[in-house]
DNA sequence: TGAGCTTATGCAATCGTTTGCTAACTCATT
DNA sequence: AATGAGTTAGCAAACGATTGCATAAGCTCA
């Protein structure tokens, strides 16, 4: 390239980027030349000499039929506008995949880390932003030394609860996610509390099946709905944790001829927005996969930017969800 | 680091990833100090080095209600298994964005491409290839020249019109993607060309609905269902291209009171795996996830290896759609 | 004991850019 | 014509690892 332009390297570097003089007419020369040869300066090399990786890791459970994938869109788009790649990892929830999928980025790759972790990996992660990578937590803060972006489960919840009984349900029952063993997830817990603080205020029976293991298992919101409904005939509301929950229990519903909304209503609490998909539409408490998905990569990316200046700077952000009401409820 | 072992950083490498002579003693006083560091050998530094990236970026329209979802999840674990990395791009559809999207990767980021195309830059992917690229074509097979990896929508499309034949319809529509302007996407009018060979062999009429621009819309499934049924009251048959518009047809028909499977039958072409999880669960030609993922990933990389071996490498492969039949038909 | 292995490690170049330094040139002002 | 400010562009070091080459030490065997 340089010898094509007959000009030293620097040249082409100094005139290409518009830093420092460069002669009007060898600038030309050299973007000519440039042209000819279809010349990007190598990334990877300018990466390298300026010690910046304009990457930054996204690692999410799972993208399918999930609010992340939504999310992810939403980050890419922003990270792209700001000139940021994005680097995507998914662990299905699996703490050792996840501190597969870490270990392999901090390791120079990216200047900066979105995750929606397992909870499992809180000292790694520390690690990791001790050693100068920028991180924020989305959906789930697991860890309050870390930057965050959530949304508010509680509230939503015991707004929930409180809508439900508004609309004369008086045995209220919650789907949540899985509660005990490994994948002790935050946020169902929070949803619990909420659920937890509203039910006692209105005098309710606590009602709440946990599924195991596998997170937004259909199979496992069918068998959750199946459980409760057999333990607990005289329910007049669902609530799950998740859409995917919502529509297990809407199969649920419609295979035992139970009259939804009129006998039991259904309401989902993270907009996974399929809800309006829906031939029954889903009722749900959305939370903005946008709003999430661009403070994070904005926070991301200040925090990247600030380490330059070498301020520490740890933000923490919680979304209300709002109320789709749809013909579930 | 290598201070700390008081080695030259050559040892360290050596030492490392176990290549040449180290002497055991010095190896472990090596791998001693780098654990105390958490040195980690700096993966932008290597791969300068070595000209290699390690990584491959996937361009695809949308991961949100879309069979994408799945097929990164599974390109994004084989990948990891073969130890490269996933840069993910979305476009939208929109060929201006992956245009970008494409220059982006172009500039020495990426060792190779898998992509799910508008069709508009074909030209450019050309270029990217002959730059030294490799690349894969994915579900969308728009340029001969690049490797590809879809569906056989045709076969499918022709199977489902004779599986609703069977099954009594005589009054078939399609509800199809965009068909004209600069979204002609390919599987489209492959789905359209399957559907008019069994029609014609089988003597029935075409009732084709083209969606207009956004492609995977419920909103715009709705509005071509409406469309279908307004000018063609006798159908008996809907299929759709994506679940999303079988989805769409669902609701409508729920909205009008049609019975479904009785009046009218409907089957989706693309098993975005939703299908199963409705209220009334969906029947549809399915396409494999991971048999894509998996299999672009593997060419991807093989086109990747041969690259240093110097011999182009270009390879076409096509899986068939299976039957998956539920509730709507 | 020395020729010829194997083993062990350092030296220095290299990958493709960027950037501080410096030299040289232009041009206006005194 | 000397001074100095403003331009122009090359030189060379640097980023952090890898790797061919060289050197040296240790070993075996005739």
């Amino acid at each position: 390239m340089a010898q094509l332009a007959n000009v030293h390297p620097a040249t082409v570097s100094r005139a290409l980027n518009n830093v420092s003089y460069v002669k009007p007419e060898t600038k030309a020369r050299i973007i000519a030349a440039a042209a000819e040869l279809n010349y990007h300066a190598d990334v990877f090399a300018r990466s390298f000499k300026k010690g910046i990786r304009y990457t930054i890791g996204v690692v999410v459970p799972n993208v399918h039929m999930t609010i992340f994938d939504d999310i992810i869109q939403c980050i890419e788009t922003k990270a792209r506008a700001l000139g940021y790649y994005i680097l995507f990892c998914h662990t299905n929830d699996d703490p050792e995949i996840e501190a597969q999928c870490l270990n392999r980025l901090r390791a120079g790759f990216v200047d900066g880390i979105i995750i929606a972790s397992t909870g499992q990996n809180n000292a790694l992660l520390r690690e990791i932003h001790l050693q100068g990578i920028a991180i924020v937590q989305i959906v789930r803060n697991h860890d309050e030394k870390l930057s965050s972006v959530v949304s508010d489960y509680e509230e939503a919840c015991y707004k929930a609860v409180h809508y439900l009984y508004d609309k004369g349900c008086r045995e209220i029952a919650l789907i949540n996610g899985p509660s005990l063993g490994r994948f002790a997830i935050k946020p169902y817990k929070t949803r619990y509390e909420g659920y937890k603080r509203a039910v006692n205020e209105l005098g309710l029976r606590a009602i709440c099946e946990f599924t195991d293991g596998v997170i937004n298992s259909f199979a496992s919101g069918v068998s959750c709905a199946k459980k409760l409904l057999d333990e607990n005939p005289e329910t007049d509301a669902i609530m799950t944790a998740v859409d995917v929950y919502g529509m297990a229990a809407l199969r649920l519903l419609r295979e035992r001829n139970i009259k939804v909304p009129d006998k039991i209503k259904v309401v989902s609490l993270t907009g996974y927005s399929v809800g309006n998909l829906l031939e029954r539409s889903l009722t749900s408490f959305e939370l903005s996969a946008k709003e999430i998905g661009d403070s994070a990569t904005q926070i991301v990316i200040e925090e990247i930017e600030a380490k330059a200046d070498n301020k520490p700077l740890v933000r923490h952000l919680t979304f209300a969800a709002t109320l789709s009401e749809r013909e579930s409820s």
